[in-house]
DNA sequence: CTGAAAGCGCTTACAG
DNA sequence: CTGAAAGCGCTTACAG
C-alpha cells in the first residue's frame, strides 16, 4: 500500500484537502462533524500528516537541537547531563517537539559550527545551550543566526541583549556549604572548583570566598577541571607536606573530583571527616556510595532540564523572553563532615 | 534580510536552480567550474539548503530515532546508555544523519506508540533498539510500518525475518567469568541476573549454569532488576542465614546491583573476597571506585554504540541486512575477586 | 462552512 | 552541460 496522505483523506470522505488540514489542526473552518470524521478516519488508518512536508509550509521543524559537547569515554561519568536531558525530553514531548541531538569533541568551534548548520537547514526551532562562559560567543552568534534559546545556567546580570535562561543563586549556594562547614568548626578550607573559564565557577569562588570572610574563615583556591585526578592532585597539593594552618576542610567542584579527594586522603593517611572534611559541589550516587559517604549538595537536573525545556516552548510559541531562578539546592549531610 | 534560497543562488549565478542543486549534491550535470562557483558562493553565504524541503522532495528526513525507557529519575545511573548514546551520536554524525531522542517512561507501550507515530510522520528513516525481549513484539511491529532498524543485542539465532542487529557471544562471556571464579577456588556460586524478559539475560544464566557444570560447580540462579537494593536483597537472601553450603561468589548482572551485594556483604559481617568474591557483569567508575574495587567485565558502550549506527547507516544506503558480533569483553581483576 | 489554488524550497526526470 | 517544469505533502489566504 502507498502511504496516504491529505490528498487521500479528503477523497475517501468526499471534502477538500484544507478542510482535513483545518480540522486536525483544532482550526476553524470546519463542522464539528467533518472534524470528527477527519480524526476518526485519521485513527482508523494510524495515519500521521507527514513532518516533513509541514516543516515545509509551517517553516517549523517542530524540534529543538541540543548540543553536548564532551569527552565521549567520559560523557557516561557524568550522570548530571543524562539526568537534564531526561527533564528536558520529559517537557519538549508534552509540547509535541522532537529532541535533536549532537555530540561533540570538547572544541568549541564544533559547537558553533553545529549551530550555524542547524540555522542554515532550519533543522531545529530552538536551541538549548549551558555552561555560560566568560565572555560567551555564543549567545552573539545565535542572535546573529536567529535561532531562539535558552541559556542554562545564565549569568545573573545580562549584558545588554537579554535573553531566555535559567539562572542560579550562588551566594546562597554557596553560604548553604560554607555555614555547614563553619558550623562544625572549620576555619581554614579549601575550594577546588571547576575551570575558571565557567562563569558559574567564577562566582562560586566569589561567593564563598565572601561567605568565609564573613565568617572569619580562611580559604585557598585551586581551578580543577572536573576529572577525578583534579581532585586527586589538588588535595595532595593542599595537603601533602605537613604544615602549620593546613585546611581542615575541602569543597570540590563536582561529585568525580571528590572521589579524587577521597582517594587522595586515603594515600596520606588522613582520616576523612576526622582530618579532612570533604563536601562535593554535585550530589550522585559515587557520594553515596563512598566510603566515607560524602555530603554533597544536591542540586535537580531532571528539574532543571524540565524547566529550561518550558522556557524554550514558550519562548517558541509566544516569544517571550524569561529567566527563571532556580530553587536552592539543599545540602546532603553525610560522614565525610561528620554528619 | 530574507531567508536565502536555492532560487536565489541561481539567480545569482545566473543558472539554473537545477544545475545548483546537481552541484551541491555532487550529482553529474554540471561543469567542474560551475560547481565551484556554486559551493563558493554557498559557503560565502553561509547558506545550507533547507533540510525540510529537502526531506520532502527526497523522502527522506535524515535523521535516525532512538527511544530510552528508563525512569527519568534513574537514567543518570546507567553509564552504559550514555556511552552507547556517544558511540551512536558519532557515527550517525559521519553519515550525516541527525539523531533524534525520546525518552519515555517504563511502560513499553510508549515504546510502540513513538514508533507508529515516528513511522507515520515520516520523521525518521530508521531506528535503533536495545535489548531484545523474549517475544519481543518490536521487530514486527517496525516491519510492518516500514521502518528500517538495528537491534543492538539481538538473538543469536534469528527468527523467520531476518534483521539487523549486533549480537554478543554469552557463552564467552560467562566462561570468561566462570573461569575467573574456578580458578581462584571458587566452587558454590551465585548468579543475580537481571530481569528474565531480557532474552541476554536468559543466555547468560544458561551459559553461566552449562560453564559451571562443565567445571563441576555449582551454581544458583536469582532475578534481579538491576537497582542497587536488588543486588543488596539477593545477597541477605542468599548469605543471610550461615548454612553449610554457602556460596563463596556472587556474580551480578550489573554495576548498581554490585554496589548494593557489597553493601549487603558489609552488613553481614562478611569481608569481600575473602568470605565472599564479587564480579560484576558491566565495568564503571563505581566498581573501579568501591572498596574493595569490584572485579567487572568490561563492555565498551562508546564502540558498541557507533557500530550499531554503523549497520543502520548501511541498511539505510544500501538496504543490506547484516548482524555482526560485538567482541568479547575484557575481565578486569580487582580485589573484590582477589586480585 | 467549503473548495480551488498558490506557496513552502528543494530534487529529478525530461527535453534541448 | 543547462533550463523549464512537475512533484514531494502539507498549510493558508482567498473567493464562494
Amino acid at each position: 500500500m502507498a502511504k496516504e496522505t491529505i490528498a487521500g483523506l479528503a477523497k475517501r470522505l468526499g471534502i477538500s484537502k484544507a478542510s482535513v488540514s483545518y480540522a486536525l489542526n483544532g482550526q476553524p473552518g470546519v463542522s464539528e462533524v467533518t472534524r470528527r470524521r477527519v480524526l476518526d478516519l485519521a485513527e482508523e488508518l494510524e495515519w500521521y500528516p507527514s513532518s516533513s512536508a509541514r516543516a515545509l509550509s509551517r517553516s517549523r521543524s517542530g524540534a529543538v537541537g541540543m548540543v553536548l559537547s564532551a569527552d565521549p569515554d567520559l560523557i557516561g561519568t557524568e550522570p548530571y547531563y543524562m539526568g537534564l536531558l531526561a527533564g528536558i525530553e520529559t517537557a519538549l514531548a508534552e509540547g509535541d517537539m522532537a529532541l535533536m541531538l549532537r555530540m561533540v569533541g570538547t572544541d568549541p568551534a564544533q559547537e558553533r559550527a553545529t549551530y550555524e548548520r542547524w540555522a542554515g537547514e532550519r533543522k531545529v526551532d530552538g536551541v538549548l545551550m549551558f555552561d555560560h562562559l566568560h565572555e560567551d560567543p555564543r549567545p552573539a552568534l545565535l542572535d546573529r543566526l536567529g535561532l531562539p534559546f535558552v541559556l542554562h545556567g545564565a549569568p545573573e546580570r545580562h549584558g545588554p541583549a537579554p535573553f531566555s535562561g535559567t539562572t542560579t543563586d550562588h551566594a546562597v549556594d554557596s553560604a548553604t556549604i560554607v555555614n555547614h562547614l563553619h558550623l562544625r568548626g572549620h576555619r581554614r578550607i579549601a575550594h577546588v572548583s571547576g575551570p575558571h573559564r565557567f562563569l558559574h565557577e567564577e562566582q562560586r569562588i566569589a561567593c564563598v570566598r565572601r561567605r568565609a570572610a564573613a565568617h572569619g574563615m580562611a580559604v585557598v583556591t585551586r581551578e580543577g577541571n572536573y576529572a577525578l585526578a583534579a581532585g586527586h592532585d589538588a588535595v595532595v597539593s593542599l595537603l601533602g607536606e605537613p604544615v602549620e594552618d593546613a585546611v581542615t576542610a575541602v569543597i570540590l567542584g563536582n561529585d568525580l573530583m571528590s572521589m579524587g579527594a577521597l582517594l587522595a586522603l586515603r594515600e596520606l593517611g588522613l582520616r576523612c571527616p576526622e582530618d579532612v572534611a570533604i563536601v562535593s559541589w554535585d550530589d550522585s550516587l559515587h557520594c553515596q556510595l563512598a566510603s566515607p559517604s560524602v555530603t554533597a549538595l544536591s542540586r535537580n537536573p531532571v528539574m532543571q532540564g524540565r524547566v529550561a525545556a518550558e522556557l524554550l516552548l514558550s519562548l517558541l510559541d509566544s516569544g517571550t523572553l524569561q529567566t527563571r531562578a532556580m530553587p536552592a539546592s539543599d545540602l546532603v549531610a553525610r560522614s565525610s563532615t561528620g554528619s
